[in-house]
DNA sequence: GCCGTTTTCGGCCCGACTGTTTTCAGTCG
């Protein structure tokens, strides 16, 4: 029983009882959950299994019963009766976009739709259109959004749409009408996953703004095209969402389009409290309030300044006690990327990088860094090239006389010679400890036997964190996003076993990984473990990744403390306890 | 189902767009 588990229960509880047409508040309490669930700092599994759920927000009596029943014992009746009165493949239909709990209901009693299948049978059958509050137009919509679904994933890498939405927004800034505009939602809040972009424009004409947007190029479909609203998906299959609102709309259209929605149910609660009413538009006085009449805000600083709070940044905006720190002046000071003095876990040609020693560290100086630090596979990775003790030793050579040229140059400027040693299935690493001993660092990563049991698993990298020579623990879970999952491991433990060894946990910044999850930084970092963001780059451009890492290390609330390749050369070579070159 | 300095009942965010409708329901964010 995982997290997940947990919070996919809670999260299909809710859609069962939409389909029964329940009290909507008891279902928002049931997916608030399930989101309390999937973000809670801890592990609430455990808590859950010894019901000790009490006092956490938005967790009342019913939801802790109900967890703790599904945690324990590894099943749910509540939920396993719901689920019996609807058949499996209905849940399906929810994908569909346009089709909603009501719609699903209605098609169900009516027509016995079950499945996309028969979905897309009674819309081509003309059988759909006759049924009330349905007509030819929706069975249109339904039939191009199952073409869509087969032709196209629905999620995104974050990585994956920069680029995309660089340009769109450059695009958007460009038009003479645009007098500002942004990229919101979790696009802005850092997610490493994302379903579509929200652009938001500030102008005075948005009909122009509105035309230009979806005539764009790299636009394959206009989905909607409104007044003030568009939304279109571009070739990529990524949906992208405008807004268009004036300019003194804009700061609070820009907080409410960055969510995310629990933020904004906060912040809204909180505005009320005070006699305010916020939507999407302004911060207005509520019916009945003495107040007066809130100044229009230049700055999103200023709105949550207004509301007696700390400027909270994007990243963070995921109810998960933003709020509470930013009333009491607790925010945590960010990292930014400007902090990052080097970085570790990078490839070269010697393994599977594309680019040589000398160009790697040629391109991180490019980036204003003092240091490198390259980190090859070990022997067992035989699908990467992995090195072995005589080829490593050779690069060791090679990084000591590339330092040396350094010196004589006068270019403040070290590589430092590690290895990703493979933690082998018993927990034991790939190279023997007097290897270990000649490097500088080593990261330990696994990556093989992925499909171990949890508790093997955690004793796997328990042992390697054990181990004198490990510096650091490199891509926790092994998840690859939208692809693989991470394997079964007990995140808490080995977070501890990392606290009580001093042994640094990665922040693996390929938009492919972005592991650890931003979700157990918090937790890390009360128990003192530090982070080292690192891009895994296999090629010069892949040092950039370095600022997706940093994204999601605020997102995870760390600050420059927290980061260990936020110090400079000469305090990295002490931490690291290697003498300076000489 | 959750919450509470108006505390055990009565609220709970709300506006844009679409399609099917003669004034609104459903979906989405």
């Amino acid at each position: 029983m995982t997290r997940d588990d947990l919070a996919d229960t809670l999260e299909e509880i809710a859609l069962l009882l939409e389909l029964k047409g329940e009290n909507p508040f008891k279902i928002r309490a049931y997916r608030g959950g399930a989101e309390i669930v999937r973000q809670f700092s801890g592990d609430i599994v455990l808590l859950a299994k010894n019901n000790e759920l009490k006092g956490i927000k938005g967790i009342g009596d019913a939801l802790q019963q109900k967890l703790h029943e599904l945690a324990s014992t590894g099943k749910l009746d509540f939920y396993e009766n719901l689920r019996a009165e609807f058949p499996e493949t209905l849940f399906d239909l929810f994908k569909i976009p346009g089709l909603g709990p009501k719609k699903i209901k209605a098609l169900y009693e009516a027509l016995a739709v079950d499945s996309v299948a028969k979905l897309k049978e009674v819309a081509e059958s003309g059988e759909m259109a006759k049924l009330s509050g349905f007509g030819a137009k929706t069975a249109e919509k339904i039939l191009e959004a199952i073409a869509f679904r087969e032709s196209n994933a629905d999620r995104f890498r974050l990585g994956d749409v920069a680029g995309a939405v660089a340009s769109i927004l450059d695009d958007l800034k460009a038009h003479p009408e645009c007098l500002r505009a942004e990229a919101a939602g979790s696009y802005r809040r850092a997610k490493e996953t994302v379903h579509d972009i929200d652009f938001l424009v500030a102008s005075s004409k948005p009909e122009l703004i509105i035309k230009y947007f979806v005539s764009l190029e790299g636009v394959q479909k206009v989905i909607a095209e409104g007044a003030t609203k568009a939304s279109v998906y571009l070739e990529s299959g990524l949906q992208c969402d405008l807004r268009v609102v004036s300019n003194e709309e804009y700061v609070c259209a820009l907080a409410y389009f960055t969510g995310s929605k629990e933020h904004n149910v906060v912040m809204r609660g909180r505005a009320l409290e005070q006699g305010y009413t916020l939507n999407e538009y302004r911060l207005g006085v509520k019916e009945g309030s003495d107040k007066e009449v809130p100044p229009a805000f230049e700055t999103e600083a200023q709105l949550y300044e207004f509301l007696g709070l700390e400027y909270i940044p994007p990243e963070l905006r995921e109810n998960t006690g933003e709020v509470e720190a930013a009333e009491e002046g607790d925010l945590p000071r960010l990292i930014e990327v400007e902090n990052l003095r080097g970085t570790f876990h990078n490839h070269t040609v010697a393994s599977d990088g594309k680019n040589t020693l000398e160009e790697m560290a040629g391109a991180a100086i490019e980036l204003g860094l003092q240091y490198l630090g390259i980190a090859d596979h070990s022997k067992s990775s035989f699908q990467a090239n992995g090195l072995d003790a005589s080829r490593l030793r050779k690069q060791l050579n090679e990084i000591k006389a590339l330092n040396q040229k350094f010196t004589e140059e006068g270019t403040k400027f070290r590589v430092f010679a590690g290895s990703e040693v493979d933690i082998l299935k018993d927990g034991s690493l790939d190279f023997d400890d007097e290897m270990l001993g000649e490097l500088d660092y080593v990261v330990a990563s696994v990556h093989n036997a992925m499909t171990l049991s949890e508790k093997d698993m955690t004793d796997r990298l328990i042992k390697a964190v054990n181990h004198p020579s490990v510096t650091m623990l490199g891509h926790l879970t092994g998840r690859l996003l939208l692809r693989r999952e991470p394997y079964a491991v007990n995140i808490p433990a080995v977070i501890d076993a990392c606290a009580e060894t001093g042994t640094i946990i990665e922040l693996n910044a390929n938009p492919w990984r972005l592991d650890m999850d931003w979700r157990w930084w918090k937790l890390a970092t009360e128990k003192g473990v530090k982070c080292s963001i690192n891009p895994d780059a296999h090629s010069i451009d892949h040092l950039d990744f370095l600022w997706f890492g940093v994204r999601l290390a605020r997102k995870g609330w760390l600050t420059r403390e927290d980061v260990i390749n936020t110090r400079d050369l000469t305090d990295i070579e002490t931490f690291l306890n290697v003498d300076p070159v000489s």
